[in-house]
DNA sequence: TAGATTGTTAATCGATTAACAATC
DNA sequence: TAGATTGTTAATCGATTAACAATC
């Protein structure tokens, strides 16, 4: 069956907010209203992956929760490959949440001399120059890049032909992966333009 | 007319392209090749705010970039506050990129004792405290919101009430704006797990 | 004039919502 | 049994793509 792509980010919601919930039992009425879907919604969305519910009652929480991280495949840990340590890499690199929710990153790649060598939040920094040997021996599938938009294509290429089947980038940049690799962008620029489209429209 | 919010990154998309681009002239074909987005859908998209080209020729680059510039309100410089001054707030603040785009930051603040009354890049950091009165008095319309969970809703309350009319919020949170008011997300965790879906399930 | 490419209408595709029989 | 709520099918809605007359 075909599962919209819309589908997982709605789904990694409704994971948030079973974290807090105290009742055992949910209703698709009640996610609804805690995370702003409707409720058809989020059956069919669940609906996709299997049968979780009870006619009449609902979702056990805890049960449910556990097959969310299974379906997102947060019930294991991952290790991560960041390129990139300037302003944006360096608050990645310290941000606790991701070690929270199981991402580690286990590689920080730089081509800065003056970084290179040096560690920061206890990982070491190492040469960009460095990544095919170290991802390749690592066996790592996930990266994290904050380079310049010049760097990026490079970075990218590099990355996947040294086996990263996973990319979250932040340059502000069109790339290019083959086939079987996954590219998410954030773009600041991106979602800054969405907002002054919004305030410019409601002023004309 | 209906414009579909999904044309608005694209647009985004297409004038970062024309930003780099020597040819006086474009079409719809080149632009797709560029972008990566369809031929089809970009003349569809440009034609949802006028008629930018000439049959038979194409778009002249220029014009067009222009044109681009005042649909997404970009032709002008924007204020901004920015709530937040941990380890994000901080790479925010010191992104160039920003003031590039017209993006001024002009207003910090944060609630930690240590950090109110020092500046960084410039900008002295207030109390939250002081939102209502200093954004009030400013006029400002847009806000970037880089706080932890636990305060995003209070700091997203006292924005509206300022008079805060678009917000990007960082906080992993989902969060309630009156109408009128326009939210962006950029959720890392929620991206993160798209990337693990898709490891997962090539996986399985 | 012949060739190219727009702007727009119509066709297709996909995702969301509504409705309801099945079931607890 | 009566009431509640799921899982799923059908209906609706909206967005993308294809096709082509108009026009440079």
């Amino acid at each position: 069956m075909k599962i919209p792509s819309s589908s997982i980010p709605r789904i990694s919601r409704y994971y948030r907010v079973l974290l807090s919930l105290k009742d055992p039992v949910v209703s698709s009425q009640e996610l609804a209203d805690l995370t702003g879907s409707g409720a058809a919604q989020i059956r069919k969305d669940l609906a996709y992956f299997g049968q979780f519910g009870r006619p009449g009652k609902g979702y056990g929480t805890e049960a449910l929760k556990q097959e969310l991280k299974k379906i997102l495949g947060i019930d294991r840990n991952w290790a991560v490959a960041l390129v990139g340590i300037g302003n944006l890499g360096s608050a990645l690199l310290a941000y606790k949440g991701f070690k929270d929710q199981g991402f580690n990153i286990k590689y920080a790649f730089d081509n800065d001399r003056k970084k290179i060598g040096r560690s920061r939040q206890g990982i070491k920094i190492r040469d960009i120059k460095n990544i095919p040997s170290v991802i390749k021996a690592s066996g790592i599938e996930m990266a994290v890049i904050a380079v310049p938009q010049s760097s990026a294509q490079d970075v990218v290429d590099m990355l996947v032909a040294s086996g990263i089947k996973a990319i979250l980038n932040f340059a502000p940049a069109v790339l290019k992966v083959s086939d079987g690799v996954e590219l998410l962008n954030i773009d600041l620029s991106i979602e800054m333009e969405k907002l002054t489209y919004f305030l410019q429209r409601n002023k004309a």
